[in-house]
RNA sequence: GGGUCGGUGCCCGAGUGGCCAAAGGGAACGGGCUGUAAACCCGUCGGCUCUGCCUUCGGUGGUUCGAAUCCACCCCGGCCCA
């Protein structure tokens, strides 16, 4: 699929080095030479909490196939004892537990983009902790896991510290969250052979309780290895400042979404968001970024960014669909795009349909505008078309003209864009019999 | 419970009887410049059947030719006292 594993890195933690992989680990020389030693089993996990994982979590799943391609076993783990529990770190309220339909629906879900990254071809496995923690015996637990741990450094913990502190407190079960982890690991090192868990930073905490956990229980030395959380360059945390998601499910985000996600990823972010999301060897990403900066305009390190990421994760003709699509929306000549296209931005935009005999006798720009959703009033609308913020197909719409069948492209569409990058279509309406209502479905995605 | 200060447009915040759809700032949006970037400059920023009309200033009811501005009661928040 992608450019990948041309040369497998000697060195996969240095490797992981390059690429800023590596924010904390147990001891690095230990751990090197373990790795050197010969094939090792690692697990990464993910809570079912919902039905799809985002794109945080794939930096966790494309860990693992990096882990995967340098010759070593990964571990996958559903949680789904743990999400049914929610893990209390980054959480000011107390979760509410999920019942078992959902549940099930969030795993089948979750599972299926797990594979997608780590291929169905075998060599890794995916486990669900509920096998080992449904059935467990509270005696047991307190005997083999409680024993070893102390509240005394569990209510250290930052997390459970400000849970704490907060008027809604933290119930004993968010509380135990911690330990059903470490026993996580325990289980797997015992079943499963694991010798590392990996996660992002958040995870260093619950991950150093397994590690404690396996050397106190049995006396094994294992690691523990995480990555920094993802920040753009100005050091806001991803997500917080753009408030929305990106969801591995193209019913969540889009595949041109996602792909546009990654087109817009600044020039100072780009290196690190090849080396995170990508497979590329770092050389040539390097090679990318500096032949990016040499004509930044080009957008040609972003391009690549998230075509591959898009192959990576809906594969390769998605990405291919959502890069034709960006470039004829981008590129400024609608008027030449194919049917293939236009039906493929008409999922991706607000559509507002129109009947033939409206369009007839010209529409007002202003209202479509508001029908679409790219504005939230009539009023606006008209300012917007006032201050030349209009294009109907790329073509400026001056103030006074109406929207008309000669804007129809292949006798069927009209590209509206606002300003730079909010876009809708214009849709003649599919059966002609209709009202004069004229408007659409909204959809609540305009700027792309 | 008493006293006191306050609740203004997406947010902050001026306005204390007409010149108020309401200063200023931020956010947002459009234009310019650009690279689907950043910064910067300009403009817009309640709604509508838009040279005018309608609805907003915690709620309700009043005073007045006229109220965001005055009065009464109520609701909510800050501070002080009990």
């Amino acid at each position: 699929m992608t450019e990948q594993g041309d040369a497998v890195p000697l060195d996969l933690l240095e490797d992981l080095e390059a690429r800023g992989l590596v924010h904390a680990s147990t001891d690095r020389d230990a751990l090197r030479s373990r790795l050197a030693t010969g094939p090792i089993a690692v697990y990464y996990g993910c809570d079912p909490t919902r039905d799809s994982l985002h794109h945080g979590n794939l930096i966790g799943l494309l860990m693992l196939r990096r882990f995967q391609e340098a010759g070593h076993r990964p571990v996958a783990l559903a949680g789904g004892a743990t999400g049914m529990v929610g893990d209390p770190s980054g959480r000011s309220e107390e979760r509410n537990l999920l019942d078992d339909e959902t549940l099930e629906r969030n795993l089948a879900a979750i599972t299926a983009q797990i594979t997608r990254i780590l291929g169905d071809g075998g060599g890794w496995a995916l486990v669900d902790n509920r096998t080992w923690t449904a059935h467990l015996r509270l005696l047991d637990f307190l005997r083999d896991v409680g024993k070893h741990v102390t509240v005394n450094q569990m209510v250290a913990r930052e997390s459970v510290k400000l849970r704490m502190a907060s008027e809604h407190g933290i119930s004993f079960t968010e509380f135990s969250y911690m330990l059903l982890q470490a026993n996580d690991y325990l289980w797997l090192h015992r079943h499963e052979a694991v010798e590392l868990q990996i996660g992002g930073s958040d995870q260093w905490g619950n991950i150093l309780s397994g590690v404690d956990l396996v050397r106190r229980a049995d006396a094994h030395a294992v690691h523990a290895l995480c990555w920094p959380l993802l920040t753009s360059a100005g050091g806001i945390k991803v997500g917080k400042s753009t408030g929305a998601q990106l969801w591995l499910d193209p019913a969540r985000t889009s595949t041109y979404a996602f792909y546009q996600h990654f087109v817009q990823v600044e020039d100072a972010d780009l290196r690190r968001h090849l080396a995170w999301f990508t497979l590329l060897p770092v050389e040539k990403i390097d090679d990318l970024v500096r032949a990016h900066l040499a004509a930044p305009e080009r957008r040609a390190g972003q391009r690549r960014l998230a075509f591959e990421v898009t192959s990576l994760v809906h594969g390769r003709d998605a990405a291919a669909a959502a890069e034709g699509a960006a470039d004829m929306l981008f590129g400024g000549a609608p008027e030449e795009a194919s049917v293939a296209a236009l039906e493929m931005v008409e999922a991706e935009v607000p559509r507002v349909d129109v009947a033939r005999r409206e369009l007839e006798a010209g529409v007002d720009p202003a209202r479509v505008l508001r029908d679409s959703g790219l504005v939230r009033s009539t009023s606006e609308g008209r300012r917007t078309v006032e201050q030349g913020g209009v294009a109907v197909n790329g073509s400026r719409l001056e103030v006074g003209m109406t929207i008309g069948t000669r804007h129809l492209l292949h006798g069927r569409w009209a590209v509206l864009r606002k300003g730079k990058r909010s876009f809708a279509v214009v849709r003649l309406a599919p059966d002609d019999g209709a009202d004069a209502g004229g408007s659409g479905p909204h959809r609540p995605r305009g700027r792309l």
